[in-house]
DNA sequence: AATCCGGGGGG
DNA sequence: CCCCCAGGATT
């Protein structure tokens, strides 16, 4: 019997393509490889706490993030008896801050309910927290040298268009068509470098624009070349525009006391420190909001200024931010339950998102 | 399958 | 201005 069918995926490898692919990736990547702080050694905890930085983050961005949260919490045993809030200081200006809550939850879980190592196999660390199919797959192969792919947007990037494919790389079933394709590519030996390898290449040379196919090391198998349309790949449906949203920030003073407002628990910065935020109506006052508000629930402003104005781009929400200052006459009125009066020290102390770091500086 | 969740760097 | 980044959770 011909096997020519008896594969449940399409035949999308080559074998002298397949071979060519890991020799020349893996030499490429031993001379080019960057020196970055996750690097040093293949401690999994190391290597967990990188991955999960660097999830929808670039490189440059995480390293120095890195390097602080190691110093803070050098073992796992560290991060789990720390207090959370402790946690989300460290994360503060990174952005996605529920990966900071799930990285301390699944060491807690790790430390307090199973046997202090992070898990070696796939199913097993699939259930903790904020590990997905990439960092599972990274994480198995880089720190334990497992067999697993790890597909992160660099790989299927550049396996669109090594083997010329004009699948959509947002929708779902396009990353499992891909985790496929490195199941039959990755090597027995060094799967970690080689995980790593496709993700350098995509980082260092088959960059989304403009890629330096002159100095690719597999460009001679690589089908986008063979054809001209590297730049015409990968293929992705437009993303939804962002949504416009108005706001108005309340800065509310008594002398050099002023008043911080906890983000809830659940949506936009959950859990981190901002001061009173008010969307807005299309067309509606920013400063009529603050007095209405102020007049609803009895807080006795005596002045209200514009103090600034700017905007903050979220990855799927604009602000357009006005910040009225409310002088109040005195500090004894009843506040909302999520506001508290603060300091100048507890600028320190709590963790604030960018947006409201700004407000800060008009100061 | 769609949507939500930050922030920043580079063209 | 635009893209998109070593993605995952939720609905």
């Amino acid at each position: 019997m011909p096997k020519s069918n008896t594969n449940e995926m399409p035949r999308l490898l080559k074998q002298d393509q397949a071979q060519t692919i890991q020799r020349e990736l893996l030499a490429w990547y031993n001379k080019n490889k960057r020196n970055l702080p996750w690097r040093q050694n293949k401690d999994p905890y190391k290597i967990w706490v990188s991955e999960i930085m660097l999830q929808q983050t670039r490189v440059d961005s995480v390293i120095p993030y890195f390097q602080r949260f190691i110093e803070r919490f050098p073992s796992i045993e560290d991060l789990a008896n720390a207090p959370e809030e402790q946690v989300i200081k460290a994360w503060e200006g990174l952005g996605y801050y529920s990966r900071a809550k799930n990285l301390h939850a699944a060491a807690k879980e790790i430390v307090f309910n199973g046997d202090g190592k992070i898990p070696s196999d796939r199913k097993s660390i699939l259930k903790l927290k904020g590990i997905g199919s990439y960092t599972a797959g990274a994480i198995l192969s880089i720190a334990y040298g497992k067999k697993v792919p790890a597909v992160d947007g660099n790989v299927m990037r550049v396996f669109s268009r090594l083997f010329a494919l004009a699948d959509d790389i947002h929708s779902s079933s396009t990353r499992k068509k891909m985790e496929s394709i490195a199941e039959q590519l990755i090597p027995e030996e060094n799967p970690g470098d080689f995980n790593q390898a496709l993700m350098e290449l995509g980082a260092l040379i088959c960059t989304p624009a403009s890629p330096t196919c002159l100095f690719c090391p597999v460009r001679s198998v690589c089908d986008a070349y063979e054809q001209g349309i590297e730049e015409q790949l990968p293929r992705k449906k437009k993303a939804k525009p962002p949504v416009q949203q108005d706001v108005v920030i309340g800065f509310f003073r008594y002398r050099e006391q002023f008043i911080g407002e906890k983000r809830p628990d659940q949506g936009l910065l959950a859990g981190l420190w901002g001061f009173p935020t008010f969307e807005l109506s299309p067309g509606e006052d920013p400063l009529q909001k603050i007095k209405n508000f102020c007049d609803q629930k009895q807080i006795p402003g005596s002045k209200y200024i514009i103090k600034g104005k700017f905007k903050h781009v979220f990855s799927h929400r604009h602000w357009k931010v006005d910040v009225v200052q409310v002088d109040v006459k005195h500090p004894s009125f009843s506040l909302p339950a999520t506001w508290e009066w603060m300091g100048i020290g507890q600028k320190e102390e709590k963790t604030w998102a960018n947006v409201y770091q700004k407000v800060f500086k008009l100061e």
